[in-house]
DNA sequence: CTGTTAGCGCCTTCAC
DNA sequence: GTGAAGGCGCTAACAG
């Protein structure tokens, strides 16, 4: 006989289905149609009380996991950060994205399995989304790893990619994708035109440590160089290694050196750069530089001198993500919502005490 | 004749169990002992690899939920956040202790389902989590509605109170329940002690909005006064609201206004006194006032005048969290834990720009 | 509107 | 070391 019943229960055995149609005097498909409520099933009101009655008196709750065997679905949105150090950095960017997704979660009624694309659990990870833990995945991140590729193609669920956008070269899938980012372009613009508004004309746009080819970096150059050339302001691509030597540069007053910095991406860098770079060159700012970030979380707010910064509006983007994919989910997954739908929020500038009209 | 096997399948349909079976020429049998890879179920190598290869070559991943069902056993574990806001707060309170969670429960190869107290979905956590979603709960802050209460106690999972820990009151459980939080007395003493040895003498001890009763409140007063008495200095117990009056005692030269204050909890409040009380009181800090707050987050760190700040470990107490469960969960929950071992992590006092000799 | 019936896909016990 | 059989708790289809 196999399958113990309880080993040695020392807990009052859960009561299940039939336990619930006994008591009830119902057949266990009706407890079932009770709890499902659907609609399509028609109860009599007096035997839904009756059953109701009797699955409070016994707290009976059904088994997710039988449920998400029998239908298929498991009501979870699998959550995945890409970059391995997502949590690590206790970056504000991911929490501005999460703290959408949950709040929207819940008022789509689902929950959120948690996942970062951290060596140590990447098989576990990989087990439960490729072994249906999830109806639908937001990728979250800039970071491409196999394991991602992995999960997020051959899992057959439908994904959102937040923040970045994957290359056409992406495996084709039977089943939809969906993108959701800020308008980086537009961002790209807004930094530029504040800056020249203010006279400036000679900007350095400061890459952090992120993939050239990430799609948001790249259309925020794009943004940026569109904006400078209309403004006919010089535009100088710098990496976050060379930072130093333009910092360099500015201090000996040489005549191409910028007066403003962009950094398109990396708030983070603040810290050091006005606490270690700058006064290192007795630069202050924005008397001898003015400073323009994107993101605008509290890195910038923050900072020691508050710095301006291109706000992308990180709640809402994981709101949308799990919007599209809850409106999805719901149509049957049938709704031809064409492959490749991209929704883009919109950024906005939001300026503070980093800014200041040229000097020189 | 009921169940479709698919609904007129675009996909090709998922490789299961028997398929791998069949094409390894072993029984479903063997196929389970192969990928459950239990010690005692000795599979010769030869059939292993076979099946292996078949597993990999059908892209067979099996069903967590039909395993769930069978073992009993979700490799989840249910992160409760208990504060309805924890995420619109962007609190990075909550993302340490996150933090630390995910990258220990990767470790232990589990996953993990973040909840929050949230009034929408109240109803879909409860029923995932008494429906057995999770293996174990991490309840995380300081918020105790109803629904908190009824999911941890009835679910009949192992808890860890994160952070506060439940009275006595609460109802006997059948399984037990653990503590981790940081050891608040010793922040208490230490924030005192820094200020007394500066020659402060009269401080006043600040509190937040969190109800009096928390654990973690009652315990940092504790220290705090303590402290004062051993070094004869005077405490004065402040509430949030009355916090204004008490500046303005401060700016009035009132011969008994506080020389330092000590936020026993919300760090949050410093963009508001830094930039907006104090300047409106002609208050400086340090010169009129020391501030020493609790948590050491990027928010004391970041603030206006970087302040001094007890520091509480908020990732390893995340760690901590999991490795209990994890190991609780591994001994089969069998080992005698005693029901209510409360682990104590060390603070430090991390120095800043808030704090100075006493001028008055 | 309610009950009957037949599995979902896997794991586990037990015989071989 | 391997296979055969039964059932986990629930829901879907159909009959009444």
């Amino acid at each position: 006989m196999p399958h113990k019943k309880t080993d040695s229960a020392p807990l009052p055995r859960r009561a299940r289905h039939s336990d619930v149609a006994k008591r009830a005097g119902v057949s266990p498909a009706t407890v079932s149609k009770v709890m499902t409520g659907r609609e399509s099933d028609r109860i009599s009101e007096e035997t839904r009380e009756r059953v109701l009655a009797v699955v409070s008196e016994l707290n009976y709750v059904p088994r997710s996991a039988v449920r998400e065997m029998q239908t298929g679905r498991t009501g979870r949105i699998g959550v995945l950060l890409t970059h391995p150090a997502a949590f690590g950095n206790m970056d504000p960017y991911h929490l501005g994205i999460l703290s959408g997704i949950l709040s929207k979660a819940f008022d789509y009624r689902r929950n959120t399995l948690l996942y970062t694309a951290l060596e140590p659990g990447a098989d576990t990870l990989r087990q439960e989304l490729l072994g249906g833990g999830a109806d639908a995945v937001i990728a979250v991140g800039n970071v491409w790893t196999p394991l991602v590729e992995e999960v997020v193609t051959r899992a057959n669920l439908p994904v959102v990619y937040v923040s970045v956008l994957p290359g056409e070269a992406t495996t084709p899938r039977s089943v939809p994708y969906f993108g959701v980012d800020c308008d980086n372009e537009a961002g790209g613009r807004l930094g530029i035109t504040h800056l020249t508004d203010l006279g400036h004309r000679r900007i350095a746009v400061i890459r952090g440590r992120v993939a050239s080819n990430a799609s948001f970096v790249q259309e925020r150059i794009a943004g940026a160089m569109a904006t400078a050339d209309e403004a006919t302001a010089n535009l100088e691509l710098v990496e976050y290694k060379a930072m130093e030597e333009v910092i360099k540069r500015v201090a000996d007053g040489a005549p191409d050196a910028p007066s403003a910095f962009f950094f398109i991406e990396g708030e983070n860098i603040l810290g050091e750069l006005y606490d270690d770079f700058l006064p290192r060159y007795g630069l202050s700012v924005p008397r001898d530089l003015s400073i323009v970030t994107f993101n605008s979380t509290m890195m910038s707010e923050y900072a020691s001198v508050p710095t301006t910064s291109v706000r992308q509006p990180l709640q809402e983007i994981g709101e949308t993500a799990v919007r599209i994919l809850a409106e999805f989910l719901a149509a049957g997954a049938s709704a031809d919502h064409g492959r490749r739908t991209v929704v883009r929020l919109p950024v906005s500038l939001e300026i503070r005490a980093s800014t200041a009209p040229v000097n020189r």
